[in-house]
DNA sequence: CCAGTTTTGAACTGATCGATACACAATCTG
DNA sequence: CAGATTGTGTATCGATCAGTTCAAAACTGG
């Protein structure tokens, strides 16, 4: 082709990202978004068309970036019981960092819902992913002994991003570090074998 | 004094707040708020000073509901158990109705978290008494043996309210009535008695 | 009926919103 | 180098933003 971009477009995604996060979709401004990523007005529009395309890459990467360190987690050692409680321990620590901004994605559907486009797409996306995760890992805590037996896997897979999505919400609260560990270790003494 | 109003000011806020409640903060303009409480601009900013202000009050008048109504069941006949259930039974109905809006504070926390101003004591506020009434009918069902013996009330409370808050979150991504039951009793069954 | 007080409606403020127009710079292919 | 193509910077679009101004209207106590 002709003349080659001047910046990184995935690095670009990153820090729109971080401003969406940060201050939410509506509270974001275009110009929030050239001065968060650098870039003119006419570099925005002619790469990524519009502020809620942008919001809809920001969104995506939000969501593939937690969701791939969550699978890690889900695929790492230890018994189902251990890696849930390691997934919910590493939500918690997400959390508390990054100015507790909170979760991109439980803002964004407390804010705008599940809009019918690319942004309700992405949310849509991350939920049956989470939910799909969640329910493997529930089925093999039974096969493996570290869940109860009798559990539902879709039913206890939907508890599971209730859980964290309840965390989330209290991260925005203010809750303290220690309470946030204490409602996770009930939240999970609902499902461990005993 | 002079000229009397032509308008009930509580009816304004509720409706307003069914506006904010509707399209969240940043996206409800004045006019809106104008069309919704059918009020001119001099009268809304003669009555309310600000659209922040008059977020505050419809967030205290939604609080203040929603407050009563958890207070009610609470007090009400059943074991502490019981009334959890109707609690939790509760929020989901709320969820459901009013074209899954989601819950005012839960929109609000992801929103903007905690501000520093009315808009954040009216969170705070909710908060605190929401984790109050529910540390008061844990130590009540650790007494009327409906709940398991050595539970941390303020722990439990804390939980609950997460419990709610990610309820209200999974109304947002379109879960269905029956999954959000089957969610409310695998988190029951974390504290009733064995 | 009259002075005093408040509410109300309409017009309007400067600022900012998301998005576009367009000239020009920078690169590609030939 | 020529011509085509794409990225970038500046200036700007009409619309809308939250909020104000101001005079007419509607009431009060006297």
């Amino acid at each position: 082709m002709a003349r080659p971009r001047e910046f990184d477009e995935t690095a670009a995604v990153e820090k729109a990202m971080h401003a969406f996060w940060e201050h939410g979709y509506e509270a974001t401004s275009t110009q929030d978004l050239c001065d968060a990523t650098g870039l003119g007005r006419s570099s925005v529009y002619n790469t990524f068309t519009s502020k809620r395309a942008l919001f809809g890459r920001s969104l995506a990467h939000y969501t593939s970036t937690q969701l791939d360190k969550r699978q890690a987690i889900l695929d790492g050692p230890g018994t189902a019981a251990e890696r849930l409680t390691a997934v919910l321990d590493s939500a918690i620590e997400d959390d508390l960092e990054e100015h507790r901004r909170g979760c991109l994605v439980v803002n964004t559907l407390a804010e705008l819902g599940v809009p019918d486009d690319e942004v309700g797409a992405a949310l849509q996306a991350d939920t049956d992913r989470n939910l799909a995760m969640f329910a493997e890992c529930v089925r093999e805590g039974v096969l493996d002994g570290s869940l109860r037996d009798g559990l539902d896997p879709a039913d206890v897979a939907e508890y599971l991003l209730s859980t964290t999505s309840g965390l989330r919400v209290m991260a925005r609260r203010g809750t303290s570090r220690d309470r946030m560990h204490a409602v996770a270790d009930i939240a999970l003494s609902a499902i461990v074998a005993r």
